[in-house]
DNA sequence: CGGGTCTCTCGAAACGTTTCGTTCGACCCG
DNA sequence: CGGGTCGAACGAAACGTTTCGAGAGACCCG
């Protein structure tokens, strides 16, 4: 592999010259310019993004920290970051958690190694503890996604979870439904605890208040929700109604129903959060409350490369995005 | 951020010998390593990543060059992937190539600057030229996944592909289906062409020749294939069967079926290559040609990883894995 | 014609590691 | 007691950049 030195001989100038045409970082003379692009040209020089980083004291290198790259929810948030990145000169890496903190902290010990210039993290958990745990690993520029931690100086771009809850759950209250079951994901976890509020709110604007035992956890994984939803689903005062907080629990929740051989919309109406996929090709379509999961990653990564190129002290700038109710077929009036 | 020599300092030693006492490269007393681990818990020291690859010559990145990470098939890669290189200390970085040998080519070369220690890669293209190319590009340990590029020296671990289009189109015609659709991806592209190949050897083996309008290209795109699909099932003659070669194109086809009321398998059989993800929320679950992905990831970041440790020739090592047929409930008997 | 300014180019230092040859001391054995 | 051996620690060089101060011409103006 050539380097910086071979171009110089090669175009018979000094090293630093080079680096100055190639970045032009300095005035360098029309005709030297030529002859050093001719060289790199030549040779096929591609500079050593180690030795720049060694050089500059950080990479050109944007880390991704996502609970599960597999999940197509957060691979939409990946490929819009690796996007921006690459016409920004970045080069993405990615990291699953696998929503294990202790697997998030080697994973960021990993980043740090690389001396990753930016970090976009989907937090495992959310507890001031867990908080500042994060910050003394975190040293850069950094945006949390979808999820806030308490006490935390770093953007935050997500959505009005507890609005995702009321929504949906206003929604079936409104068609009449009382015993609304519920698949939380992780008690704790913010994003988790505020859908749920919301669920809870949308119940006290009707004055109600909903037997606790309809609430079960699905920890944000399919097979987990599916046995949660079996269970719920198989009382003897099985609920009416049921809200799956993210996309994957509502895939299980699905499969139960399918399971069970109860009808949807006919034995029990249900609403997800998070969109689906191939949602129109589910039957029947459910009826979801949406997050804009793209545009929020879109803001997330533009954030985190203003930030980067401005070095500011950390604002704590924090950005809400509204969540829409899509209704399809999978919900209907109680009787 | 502290280096090596902060660390050296506070354990009163030499910053070789903590050097050595971390990399475990040269005997170390027993006290200078307990205090040498001391100095790093106390100052929190990290490697420099950088400047270890600057050293080695080569970083301890992988490098994961996919059409689209959005796509459930490669994200599933990725998590394989990222996985094992975790394990063994191995950061990875995700690109998309969208299926554009340009973009292939810049997504290439931010690899290169990152002096990646190995690639896998799903190439966009399959022919000889675009081998030369890459071959050119491409000096690293590689892997590539997938596709089968003409004359390339490097690893490949793919499906037989030709099987995967035999069975699919073999079943059909079992079933009585002769008019049989198919929505291929881009021709001149290994995976379409063989899986097209092995559609076209699936009728020779009935002796019978089928109409070469029947084939459609969707670009391995849903959308597109969506349009494909909708066009050949709008003819006077439309097929009673219908085959589309990728799971993104089985989607779209499933959606022009749903758009022109069609029934499946009612009005149209049909079958896909590439096993969907929730396939068994669809309605109808679709049948599908499966092809061991997981494995075939796990094989192929096994065999990079050696490759890499071992610092062999090129073994132009090729390994093909069997695709299986999932019978579910969109195909039937013809009348 | 001399001094100052401006433009371009150069050389050297520094970034944080690992490696390798050297040194130092302890210990063993003749 | 002295020479040899061995284990452990050390120091310096090198990896490929960028940056910064300095040098060298060219040019202008008084």
């Amino acid at each position: 592999m050539s380097t910086i030195r071979d171009v110089a001989k090669r175009a018979g100038v000094a090293i630093s010259t080079v680096s100055a045409a190639l970045n032009r970082s300095a005035p360098v003379s029309e005709d030297v310019l030529a002859k050093v692009e001719q060289a790199v040209r030549d040779i096929g020089y591609i500079p050593h993004g180690a030795a720049q980083s060694l050089r500059a004291g950080q990479s050109r290198l944007i880390g991704l920290v996502v609970p599960n790259i597999a999940n197509p929810h957060f691979a939409a948030v990946a490929r819009e970051v690796e996007n921006v990145c690459l016409l920004a000169g970045y080069t993405t890496v990615v990291f699953s958690t696998g929503q294990d903190s202790e697997r998030e902290s080697q994973v960021l010990t990993m980043m740090r190694m690389q001396r990753v210039a930016g970090l976009i993290v989907i937090p495992t958990r959310s507890d001031a503890e867990h908080g500042s745990h994060l910050v003394g690993q975190i040293h850069v520029p950094t945006v949390l996604l979808d999820m806030y931690v308490e006490g935390l100086p770093y953007d935050v771009i997500k959505t009005d979870n507890v609005e995702a809850g009321r929504i949906a759950t206003d929604y079936l209250l409104a068609l009449g439904h009382r015993r609304i079951g519920i698949i939380v994901g992780i008690p704790g976890l913010a994003t988790s605890d505020d859908r749920h509020a919301g669920y809870l709110k949308a119940f006290a604007e009707h004055g109600i208040t909903p037997a606790s035992d309809l609430a079960v956890a699905g920890n944000f994984d399919q097979f987990e929700a599916e046995a949660a939803a079996t269970e719920l689903l198989s009382r003897p005062d099985r609920p009416t109604a049921m809200i799956a907080i993210s996309n994957m629990m509502t895939v299980g929740m699905l499969f139960a129903l399918k399971a069970l051989r109860l009808g949807i919309p006919e034995d029990v109406s249900v609403v997800g959060i998070d969109d689906l996929e191939f949602a129109k090709l589910v039957n029947p379509p459910p009826t979801v409350v949406a997050t804009p999961i793209l545009a929020m990653a879109r803001r997330a990564i533009e954030l985190l490369l203003t930030q980067i190129a401005t070095k500011p002290v950390p604002t704590g700038h924090r950005e809400i995005h509204q969540p829409t109710l899509i209704i399809r077929e999978s919900a209907r009036p109680l009787n």
